[in-house]
DNA sequence: TTGGCATATCGGGAAAAGTCGATATACATT
DNA sequence: AATGTATATCGACTTTTCCCGATATGCCAA
């Protein structure tokens, strides 16, 4: 993964906040029933909802974060659940301390 | 400080790159005389001509980086020179630590 | 004070990102 | 099979970013 696109990823005051509200699931997604919040993570509607943007374009939020290996989605039925990618965020925070 | 400016400043090859020169001067700019790397920095011309990018774009590139804390310049007679910022970096990491 | 550098700023054209509504796909239920 | 729901993809339009050349500014030397 090229380090600029994971930037890219970060350039966008929604998509930071996705990955803030993701850290913390059971606090900033108390309504989604059922969560196996560790394991599958929170579904795009939840999401949109509280971003208040389409859902398209949260859909495309989120695979953008996904392709910059920030978040990792799970599909079940016909909801997709995302969560945060513990791994690219500590490969990220190695970039800034080692390449900047 | 925005957040997101600071991710944008980051969304670019070229600043990238300008960001990676500066955590190694002596190294990156060998051509630089009687430099005194550790006060002041590179200048602009410097950085410039290994980019290979225009003058205005440099110029321009230097002072989003700048804006978004991540060097800092001096002005010394008709040149300016740009150092790495190493406090907002420092900064930078502790938002990927905590917020994300 | 005039001319010459180094850097900054301005104006613009091309490319990319932001964002939407409409449509497609995939799954679940009846 | 038909309908309903969740998500993804597409096409379009607007805004932002990339990057340039031209020009302005600031400093120094003759």
């Amino acid at each position: 993964m090229d380090q600029v696109e994971i930037f890219k990823a970060l350039s966008n005051k929604t998509r930071l906040q996705i990955l803030g509200w993701l850290k913390e699931p059971e606090l900033n997604f108390p309504e989604q029933q059922n969560a196996d919040f560790e394991n599958v993570g929170v579904c795009v509607g939840q999401i949109q909802l509280k971003s208040g943007l389409s859902q398209s374009t949260i859909s495309e939020y989120l695979s953008i974060l996904q392709r910059a290996d920030l978040i990792s989605s799970t599909r079940v039925g016909q909801w997709t659940y995302y969560k945060r990618n513990k791994e690219g965020l500590e490969k990220l925070s190695e970039i800034i301390n080692t390449a900047l």
